[in-house]
DNA sequence: TTTTACCGTGCCATACAAAGAACGAGAAAT
DNA sequence: ATTTCTCGTTCTTTGTATGGCACGGTAAAA
């Protein structure tokens, strides 16, 4: 038999076979696709969806954002979207920091201009 | 007049003062109590709620975390939890800077009597 | 005292999010 | 040719999160 495909590694996974990767309804895994702009297999003659190893990646994101971390789907969208995860509560720290600041600095005006008048 | 307690600043917040601060039902805060572990006000011989300022800020991360960030009730849940455990919590230190701000509000309001009188 | 205005608990209703099921149909492997 | 997997669409179910009601109690104001 001359030249054959060797499957040392598959590149192409069927919805099936993602689904059972996590354990989830191939019907979920569709429904995440119209939930989310970055699952976008592609699609061969027949209609069927091919997923890549990036593909399933991104599903992995998203599985760990719903399933593991406990966010609304919605919730995760925006996650994805700002391509943040992790240090927005510094970011409130600092805010509330400034926040502060203001307010000490008001205090301040407050007392400056009732010695001086 | 001799001593009589100022009211710089409440000590106690009904029900219904604090969804207001939410925008949210008083069902909504009550139904979070049973929820969330940390959500413990006191409650007066009638049975009332109190609500203290650190117990409004505990509120006011739930609210963060569902509302704004996007969680389940129950991934918020895991987050407060988690986030202990990890010893510095953002919330704590929020709120201790709070509590900082408190005490310089009584500062000022100190100041202010001394020249008023 | 009567009214007004909360608040309590407990239960039920709604709204929407999330997921799954059911349908008929087609390709491909066995 | 029977089984197995998939398709898209649509329908149905489940579950979460929230709101609202009924009914009673308390307190303070009128």
């Amino acid at each position: 038999m001359p030249y054959k495909e060797r499957e040392i590694e598959k590149k192409y996974y069927s919805i099936g076979e993602v689904a059972q990767m996590f354990k989830v309804a191939p019907s979920l895994i569709r429904y995440w696709e119209g939930e989310f702009d970055i699952i976008n297999p592609k699609k061969d003659r027949k209609g069927n969806r091919r997923y890549t190893k990036p593909d399933i990646q991104k599903i992995k994101y998203i599985y760990h954002l719903v399933k593991e971390k406990g966010y609304t789907l919605q919730g995760a969208q925006e996650v994805i979207k700002s391509g943040k995860e992790a240090g927005i509560d510094k970011v409130e720290a600092v805010q509330k920091l400034q926040e502060i600041k203001d307010f000490l600095i008001s205090i301040r005006d407050q007392y400056n201009s009732k010695s001086e008048s």
